[in-house]
DNA sequence: GCGAAGACGATTGCATACAATCGTTTCGCC
DNA sequence: GGCGAAACGATTGTATGCAATCGTCTTCGC
């Protein structure tokens, strides 16, 4: 194992007390959002600096990312950025087509009129970004659709495990969006219309075509 | 919130130097073993003195075991023993059920043959246990058959994410072994026989039945 | 000049000490 | 006696200090 790339020297150190979860979610932010990059050293040392706070707190967090797969963590040696291989990235989203479908088959089943309603606003949202062409809002509502979607299918650790892989996903890829936009909220469109139905098959099968034709429009970011 | 039970009561504290991911295992274990029941409070002291270690790497190890879900973290409240309703616990199986099906028809095409030979001497030994009625190691076998499976699926992610659904099945569930067990080897026969034949749809459908008869024969732990 | 062994610097691992917070109890007041 | 507030004890959160380990550089020997 060598060392690869020296310390973090990025901008912008925040001097907020923050809780070993919440540093754990910044720290993950600034891992998906390209602030600290794959392979990268992250020395507690310099992350305690960066976030205002001592070690200890840092190395709760770190503990916690490798957990969650986002940092690997050499005992006695360091902490690195975890690198997800072409092939690795394209695994996230073969387990991520089989547990969305469940998610939706559930949801048409457990879903409340609650949950119906917030999807319905999502996609009327969505649906006249895509029109007006403001794109730039899509990101946000795409996410917030399919987090209310795990949500509502009852599920507490389906939930959490697709929170997981979407966290990854976002990490990994970038989306064409013009190219898929318009096809995208037509989709969920038809997924909320098979939820109010309550037929889980049809929420199933159309969440499966939807995923099969997000992940065609997926590009790896950083490709080696 | 209120203070359900008071500290663990438990015997046979080890005084054994542990790294947090040893420690981390280690109570998982215990959680898993029943040692520490569901809901029972666990106190860094104490666990610190249990496994001979200072409060430090406890706490590094209890907030991994957070993000897997065995344990809740209640900041500057305390730590709990995860508790899986019946429901949280049927849908383990149910995420399982679409996993596992995937990782087969992975490795019908992935698997080495390195993989198929490890497979089938745990078929063999486990078969051989049936015939001879020597139930007790069916459970060891049973894990290693679905390890590696997942392992021969060659897909990092899926393989942790069915390691961790089974830590928690495992705690949740026991399972009525001597009416399961014939059927059980067989179909594990059937498995490997589909991946040798890399059929990938075979392999699938085997797998999805298995856990179909798997699942009917569990019975949930500590029922409210 | 080249290879190996030891010393150094940097970083992680861990134990101790102290501060912050929560639940409970006790005391005072009505 | 009942209610409210302050003090206490217990536990968690965090910072600091030191030991352990690793990689690298230097130096010695050939």
């Amino acid at each position: 194992m060598t060392v690869e790339n020296t310390d973090q020297a990025v901008p912008s150190p925040r001097t907020v007390r923050r809780s070993p979860a919440e540093l754990c979610a910044a720290i993950r932010d600034d891992v998906i959002l390209g602030v600290f990059a794959p392979g990268q050293r992250l020395t507690e040392d310099g992350l305690a600096e960066r976030f205002g706070v001592s070690r200890m707190p840092v190395r709760e967090a770190l503990r916690m990312l490798a957990v969650e797969g986002f940092v690997r963590i050499a005992p006695y040696y360091g902490t690195f950025v975890a690198e997800l291989s072409p092939d690795e990235a394209a695994d996230l989203l073969e387990i991520r087509a089989v547990l969305e479908p469940l998610a939706a088959a559930r949801a048409a089943h457990r879903r409340t009129e609650a949950h119906l309603e917030q999807l319905r606003e999502v996609v009327r949202e969505g649906r006249q970004a895509v029109f007006h062409g403001t794109l730039d809002r899509l990101p946000a509502l795409n996410t917030r659709f399919h987090t209310i979607l795990a949500e509502a299918s009852g599920n507490t650790s389906l939930n959490s495990i697709v929170e997981q892989l979407r966290y990854k996903i976002a990490w990994v890829y970038a989306v064409e969006l013009p190219r898929r936009a318009a096809d995208s909220w037509t989709e969920h469109q038809l997924i909320v219309d098979a939820l109010e139905q309550g037929d889980a098959e049809l929420a199933r099968a159309v969440m499966a075509e939807h995923i099969r034709q997000a992940d065609a429009a997926y590009r790896v970011r950083n490709v080696p």
